[in-house]
DNA sequence: TGAAAATTTTGACAACGCGTCAATAATTGA
DNA sequence: TCAATTATTGACGCGTTGTCAAAATTTTCA
């Protein structure tokens, strides 16, 4: 029994270190690039070993996305925990997203790869479930908020929309403004020059028109993000050690 | 002279059936299934020859993208020709967004192959080239109808926002929808029933939340999106017909 | 028209990655 | 100590990429 548990201990360590050494590769070098013969050779192992740990690269991606995505969760609980007006936690949570994908663009690369159908379609039931349980975590934080926020009675949601599709329009804004930035040719070029400010100028309106207290102009808004992102970093900076460090 | 050109056109016309006989393989199995080799069986000719119209896949993919976002361009010119007030043709645009992920889902799906790395990376700065233009010219249309709208004192976008900052906002949330509506796993689960709805509504907002006249209230502007839709679909059908059977 | 020159097409080929599996090595248990 | 169990190995079959010399075709021009 202890023997066995030993072995599975050594296994699993060393599912760790393929993981260590793939995410380098894929992150720097593209899914291209991620070979298991390579691992393979990094490791100074045979390639059949690697596959007994992995079926097929993808499974990899997976792994390293479940990672990555657990991150993000610890990032939103951080956020989430703040002790401040909901629509402060809100924005906080708002920071945490930009500061994955500044201060954690590999994880943020790697979660990318799981929509890719290819990727998705090959990988196992068990992992996907566990990222669509992590995505579910992450929706459920940020909707506790917006929860809070009506119970508070700083946001009144009629009929028209739940909780989940109201934050379903900010994970929107942020995701796909994410995204943009980081994949369109040269946004500059069409005169965004300040992806982020501009995102945060939106989110400031939307909230607004959805009239959730305390109301913000603009400029207070901009100013309180800035404040909040500052103040809030050293938190999500320890968050993302002990991440990395586990 | 006129043996040249005959030359040329056939050369054309060649390329223009690589082009239809990789969409469907790419589109309905996917990059990894888009062998050279692949095309150049079902067309009847030898592989070296498919490498005389194009280096490599990932040129063909690039070139499908350019004809994908051609129609695009099209769908949003036709949208932003609506003799409306200017909110209702950024409306219009918003259904052509809709359409074009409807309707002309496989050009949305190979759209979104230009954001893989390995994929832009590796094509030709030509083709590189014209897929910002096109992107740039989306840009504009949709910024000019800001613009108008701004011409007409209908919006006031104070200095922290320009027209196509404004834009990028909406780019952002539509984009952003609908590529999670497209690879998120399972929305539903998360509580997002009807994503479609709860962007429109979130857009709504935005715009009422900028004062963009004339203000709507969110059933309003639903029942105003859904005339609209339908109204301009045998334009949008139109427009899509042409652009398959040039 | 015909033959040489220019151009295009062809498919064999080398290189490489995936995933398998029989052979080999290491570990365990009695 | 040794048989049984388990883990590791890497050669192999298959498929894809991109190349290139040879073959086929077209053009040129006398």
């Amino acid at each position: 029994m202890v023997e066995l548990t030993r072995k599975q201990r050594e296994m699993e360590r060393r599912t760790l270190e393929i993981l260590r050494v793939a995410k380098p590769i894929l992150v720097r070098e593209g899914f291209h690039a991620l070979s298991m013969d390579r691992v393979a050779a990094a490791m100074e192992y045979a390639k059949g070993t690697i596959y007994n740990h992995f079926p097929h690269k993808e499974e990899i991606v997976l792994a390293l996305a479940i990672e990555s995505m657990a991150l993000r969760r610890k990032l939103f609980l951080a956020a989430a925990a703040l002790a401040a007006p909901n629509r402060v936690r809100l924005m906080a949570i708002g920071c945490a997203c930009e500061y994955y994908t500044q201060h954690c663009s590999d994880d943020f690369a790697i979660e990318q790869w799981i929509r890719n159908v290819n990727v998705w379609d090959k990988s196992s039931a068990a992992r996907q479930d566990l990222i669509r349980r992590c995505e579910g975590e992450c929706m459920s934080i940020v909707s506790s908020v917006v929860h809070s926020g009506v119970v508070a009675s700083e946001l009144v949601l009629n009929h028209a929309l739940t909780a989940e599709e109201f934050v379903f329009g900010f994970w929107a804004i942020t995701f796909g403004s994410q995204i943009l930035t980081a994949s369109s040719p040269s946004l500059a070029a069409v005169g965004i020059l300040d992806p982020r400010r501009a995102i945060r100028i939106h989110c400031c309106t939307l909230l607004n028109g959805y009239r959730w207290q305390p109301i913000m102009q603009t400029d207070e808004y901009l100013n309180r993000v800035d404040e909040l992102s500052t103040s809030i970093q050293s938190e999500f900076d320890r968050v993302r050690a002990e991440h990395y460090t586990a």
